[in-house]
RNA sequence: GGCCCGAUGGUCAAGCGGUUAAGACACCGCCCUUUCACGGCGGUAUCACGGGUUCGAGUCCCGUUCGGGUCACCA
């Protein structure tokens, strides 16, 4: 009669090492009280989504406040999935955007730690050593059913209206002796481990989620897989093992894993580990047809975190909206300390929302318009630069073309106690830059309904005897005040409001028919500084060319 | 369908048994203003529904409805 140990010498003819050496060579960490060991866990399956880096952020923040750690574990046990690359691509992101890891993979190719290996992969000697003890103590044991009689064994129990699973007495290899299972190992049959759950259904477990509260749910007793017939583990395993190896103290992960906690708690319970805290961050959603989904990866482009470079987003900004989401009085916090770093910002998992917030990319906006308005002219021309190189090439080299022009151009109505808010990335400025460039300005532009054609070329006419190119604002203002009245326009806007039936318009009306003619908008920065940097041949080219335009 | 979580304006949300139910985004109006902005002031608009408990319920309890998540040899 064969005993569970042979069964899992037969198993794992290789492993030597005791789950007592492993602890031994992965010490408890030497931090002060109170800090927490956090990490992201993610797979190489593509870019880096939004809900990765939000729950990064998070977990980032929850280390930083605590003085712990927070490290880089990659989880690629899925070869059918796996990107090439993609694992730098998520730590190329995590970079971008100045979000520092202390522990693991922490730049593209750069790992370090005293708990490596930091790849699942490389880390299944540890994994076997864990389960060959469990298969010891008939805690765990081989899996033969083929995909075939599980599909069948879950329509039979559907048929019968019952829990699916391989659980209980749908577990048929549970039932197996070590005889048998030595049997069929030595025949070669493909098999994964199981854990052998003692587990009740109607038994209920609590614990409490530091974001969600206490919650309660029935105890597992599914026989989970722990390692796959490739000797790979599968997710919930590898959780136990290397959280608890690697002494993380907090779980912050996505709640789509909430359901899966009765799982884990039980692998830690007959694995002997004590169970780290959980918070399970909601998932950033979208709108979609009047209800809101979680962001999808395929189908939303702006759960790429790479969409937010490409439309030129400050990594700030987004950082910024960002933290709106993390926690709610993250608006207050940054109207009391304007100029703060947001690295001092007291985190807490309380003021986390428990349920999916939707993405706004209008607040982002809104944000972002005020992160680059606080920025300085050379710091916005060098980063729509930098963007343009990228992203539109064609701006690019009208930009580069001439560097001080192009600096000018972002200068205006920068810097100054009211800045302005045009521009919330840097994709908009191609379209804000356009008529300072000759080529770019649009010439189809109309008259408001109220004014005459007429009527503003005289103005434009008489503006071009007045204009003087190196007049300061006062003088240049006082030039356009000068206009008004010779053509029947108020000077004093609160005049004209007191008798509008006597003035064609009032001053504003004046600027608006010269904005129009040099810049073909009717918004745009302060006109005085627009026409000292289009200098007084192009200026006057523009008028001409306005004068001749509304002559037709 | 089972299990779990959730529900305050269009959006993000504060609120922990007694509030005129904060604030931000968006929208609208007014003011300021050389234009455009910025800014300031104001406005529209929310406690999903039904039962309890209580002197009193957005807040506590139970149902209903709706939304989300999860039920793999994926993570």
């Amino acid at each position: 009669m064969a005993d569970w140990k042979q069964v899992a010498a037969r198993l794992f003819p290789d492993v030597t090492r005791t789950p007592d050496d492993l602890e031994a060579l992965y010490p408890p960490r030497a931090l002060a009280e109170g800090a927490r060991v956090t990490r992201i866990a993610p797979s190489p399956t593509g870019y880096l989504h939004l809900g990765v880096f939000f729950t990064a952020l998070v977990n980032r923040l929850t280390a930083s406040t605590t003085n712990g750690v927070f490290y880089f574990r990659l989880e690629d046990t899925d070869k059918k999935r796996e990107v090439e690359g993609g694992a730098d691509d998520i730590l190329k992101g995590f970079n971008d955007y100045g979000l520092t890891i202390d522990e693991g993979f922490v730049a593209p190719g750069v790992v370090h730690g005293d708990y490596a290996p930091y790849q699942q992969s490389q880390r299944v000697d540890l994994y076997h050593v864990y389960v060959k003890s469990l298969v010891e103590q008939g805690l765990a044991y081989p899996c033969f059913c083929s995909e075939e009689e599980r599909q069948q064994a879950r329509e039979a129990q559907e048929a019968a209206k019952c829990r699916t699973g391989y659980y209980g007495p749908y577990a048929k290899c549970r039932a197996l002796t070590p005889d048998e299972a030595l049997a069929r190992i030595d025949a070669g049959t493909p098999c994964v481990v199981r854990l052998r759950s003692g587990g009740d259904e109607s038994r209920r477990i609590a614990f409490t989620d530091l974001i969600k509260g206490k919650i309660e749910m029935p105890e597992n007793d599914e026989d989970l897989v722990l390692l796959k017939s490739d000797g790979v583990p599968t997710y919930h395993f590898a959780h136990a093992v290397d959280d608890h190896l690697m002494r993380t103290t907090h779980v912050i992960r996505g709640d789509e894993w909430i359901s899966s906690v009765p799982k884990h708690l039980e692998l830690f319970r007959v694995l002997g580990f004590k169970p780290p805290k959980y918070a399970h961050v909601a998932p950033l959603m979208k709108e979609d047809g009047g209800g809101k989904r979680k962001l999808s990866k395929r189908k939303d482009p702006e759960a790429a975190m790479h969409y937010y470079a490409s439309e030129g987003y400050p990594a700030d900004s987004v950082l910024e909206y960002l933290f709106t989401v993390v926690n709610s009085d993250f608006e207050d916090w940054r109207r009391c300390n304007p100029d703060a770093n947001r690295a001092a910002f007291p985190f807490n998992f309380k003021k986390m929302s428990v349920s999916g917030a939707l993405f706004d990319l209008a607040k982002l906006s809104d944000v972002s318009k005020n992160v680059i308005a606080r920025m300085t002219a050379d710091e916005v021309t060098d980063a729509v630069l930098a963007w343009a190189k990228d992203y539109d090439p064609t701006f690019y080299e009208t930009l580069a073309a001439d560097p001080a022009f192009a600096r000018g151009i972002f200068a205006i109505d920068r810097g100054g106690a009211k800045p302005r808010k045009d521009m919330a990335k840097w994709s908009d400025a191609p379209d804000y830059a356009a008529y300072f460039f000759d080529g770019g300005m649009d010439d189809g532009w109309e008259l408001p309904e109220h004014l005459k054609a007429a009527d503003a070329v005289a103005v434009l006419q008489a503006y071009k005897v007045a204009y003087d190119p190196a007049a300061d604002k006062d003088a240049w203002f006082a030039a356009v005040k000068a206009l008004c009245e010779p053509f029947g326009f108020c000077p004093d806007v609160k005049e004209y409001k007191k008798h509008p039936d006597d003035f064609k318009g009032h001053v504003g009306d004046v600027s608006t028919i010269l904005r129009l003619a040099v810049t073909g908008r009717r918004n745009t920065p302060d006109l005085c500084a627009i026409m000292q940097l289009l200098g007084k041949d192009r200026v006057i080219a523009r008028i001409d060319r306005a004068i001749q335009n509304l002559s037709e």
